[in-house]
DNA sequence: CTTTGACACTTAACATGTTAAATAATAATC
DNA sequence: GATTATTATTTAACATGTTAAGTGTCAAAG
């Protein structure tokens, strides 16, 4: 008899922004997890491929703020990928500090092929939650998301 | 001049539900950072002796659901949240397999005083953002978490 | 009562999060 | 140009995420 999934009272605890962005993040990975496992990719390492590739080529700084991950992480992850071979890593010339990122074409190609089934995955969840959810969803953590972000203690008046 | 911390184009990677939402739950964290900090708790942690708090006396697996933790990480984070004193393990008598976890009082007077540092923050963010916003986007993130859960298949009533 | 299966953790192994410290290269200053 | 400060990245150490496998306990069959 599976009492469904979770049937914990909603205490205060769960009505809190922290655990309810967990809890939906959660939700719409699990959809997503599948399809990174087929291609054994982790979802830190797929975020950072996506960047790569929309980004044709990108310093790790831009990178690591991009896909969300830590620098330190980005360094392992990369090391990974490059042994992979689905990226590369070179030297900036102007700075030689900066490490710019590039995909292969082997990156590529897989970005390619699991690229439409994250876009099928994508459209499943659209048709659950209608497009026009996700945008208001979308525009709404945006907006938190720079409200909490900027610093702007002063006139506060907004 | 300062360029903002996120300068980077907003391109397709950034409008996705999974970025936005770990984004925004990034942005919410770094305010409660410097409290957890401050008496050495990590937000695992921290989301533990919550629901333990509220609950009184929870057993392992209910625990792990609320706080948003898997099995293996509450090991341990309990084993080491009772090294600490701030809880107690024990077994429950009608079925041993499972764990009954309790605070402690040290675990008690942690939460009450971190308590009020936490509401406090927390009611700086509904300062800035409007108490009726984040109510709103609680809602609809709590919807958009039930309605990816459901796993209503047509027929397949459950 | 024994066996089988399901359940509740626990352990193991690897990847990442997180913080602090260390390296290397650039930029600023004297 | 040498010193200092700053920036970009890496390394280290510990905690957690994640999956798979292992252990002990309960429950249903035989």
């Amino acid at each position: 008899m599976t009492r469904s999934r979770d049937d914990f009272p909603l205490s205060a605890t769960q009505r809190t922004l922290p655990i309810a962005l967990l809890r939906a993040r959660e939700a719409v990975m699990e959809r997503f997890r599948p399809m990174l496992r087929d291609i054994d990719v982790t979802e830190q390492q797929w975020r950072v491929l996506r960047v790569v590739q929309e980004a044709e080529e990108i310093d790790a700084t831009q990178l690591a703020r991009a896909a969300c991950v830590l620098a330190p992480s980005l360094t392992r992850i990369l090391k990974s990928l490059e042994s992979r071979g689905l990226i590369t890593q070179g030297r900036d010339k102007n700075d030689r500090r900066r490490t710019l990122v590039r995909l292969t074409e082997a990156g590529d190609a897989l970005l390619h092929e699991a690229g439409l089934v994250s876009a099928k995955i994508y459209a499943e969840i659209e048709a659950k939650l209608s497009a026009e959810r996700i945008a208001d969803l979308l525009d709404a953590l945006e907006r938190m998301t720079d409200d909490l972000t900027r610093q702007d203690d002063a006139g506060n008046g907004d």
